[in-house]
DNA sequence: TGTACATCAGTGAACGCGCGTTCACTGATGTAC
DNA sequence: TGTACATCAGTGAACGCGCGTTCACTGATGTAC
């Protein structure tokens, strides 16, 4: 029995690897549950044993990602509050730069319509946002949690949008030379009104 | 001949606009040819007859939401330059609020790996782009043509970032009555770093 | 240890569906004389 | 104005392909006695 459970899990987990494979050297929209059952030698039917659907799959695969963007960022959380705010950015963006298909795979998965995300992979998302909010923590004392939280999820869009806009050439890119350095003006710009306007707001005290 | 000219174009500029019906309405992944040659009461090789693909007319489309954008993003122009660059990031989030799905579809179309945009397309990019540019040089006279493209880039990038992740929901969302508020504290955080960069610079002189 | 039985992972052919695009053919429209 | 011919939009059945998921069946493994 027990041994069952674990063939299970290792099959899973296999599969998991495979899955990671593939979406990192095609893309998500190119992943085959044909494909993956090959890869593993396992029959086709034994995909839907360990996993309800692809989508549960894919989720399992982006958790992963999370989790490696997750301990990237942790390692960058170091120094002055500015400081970690842009070494987080630089970490986000050399990730997104290194593995651009699986970064690319956390934003083009959508769950179907009904379904909503499971609250093990929200609870990542949450993870990573603190990881903002300890350093915005640290330069704006007196913000409560829930406006931390609301700050660091703007900031993460904000450099999201600059990271995105640029590695995907979709809409508009920038040279990829120019990036490293756009992005960090960007943020200077952002930490210096932020400075100025605590400045003034103990003027005013 | 001309009227077979001028019928041609008709039944292309009917089917664009069935086309942006339905994506405005069920989203850009459910435009199907049968369905668009069913409302505008044709065959279904006539479509082919009008656009080389259906690449072709998500294209058509997008451009449409391009000007869309363009319009209100001008109207929005107004003001001195902070007001303007306001105004136009509340003139886009308005836009995408309005029109999720049109908006959408200008990010999720990809075109096959072979094919490029074409230059009429960019084209509307560079111009909506310039919008932004303008406001830019205003603030910051100093900074050349090249300069002014890339920190215009930057911005719009750092404002859809934080709209889009927010209206889709997929990711992490903001509740909707905070986005505007966040969205103009935070490009207040960058006006107040361009203001006080630019006093240290003036000091410097 | 041995036997009978139960469980469940493993299997892969088949289901069911969707959909972009093509193509041989037609008929209306325009052109040439 | 009339006639013969050419052009090309219009047509929709058919092509060609892809692919997630199911399901009846098998056989290995584990359990009970």
């Amino acid at each position: 029995m027990a041994k069952n459970v674990a063939k299970r899990e290792d099959l899973r987990h296999k599969i998991i690897e495979l899955a990671e494979t593939r979406i990192a050297a095609n893309g998500l929209a190119s992943l085959r549950a044909r494909d993956l059952a090959h890869d593993a030698g396992c029959a086709l039917g034994s995909l839907y044993n360990v996993f309800a659907d692809l989508d549960e799959l894919v989720l399992a695969v982006n958790a992963r990602t999370l989790d490696s963007i997750d301990a990237v960022m942790s390692e960058a959380a170091l120094g002055t509050a500015e400081d970690q705010l842009r070494s987080l950015a630089r970490a986000y963006l050399n990730f997104a730069r290194e593995n651009p298909q699986l970064w690319r795979a956390l934003f083009d998965h959508r769950l179907p319509e009904n379904r909503q995300m499971p609250d093990w992979y929200a609870n990542k998302l949450t993870q990573l946002m603190a990881l903002i909010g300890r350093a915005i923590h640290i330069l704006q004392p007196h913000l409560g949690p829930q406006e931390i939280a609301l700050r660091s999820r703007t900031l993460f869009a904000a450099v999201h949008g600059v990271v995105s806009i640029s590695l995907d050439n979709r809409f508009i890119g920038l040279a990829a030379a120019d990036l490293d350095h756009e992005l960090q003006r960007f943020l200077g710009l952002l930490l210096a009104g932020a400075a100025a306007n605590a400045a003034t707001a103990s003027h005013h005290q």
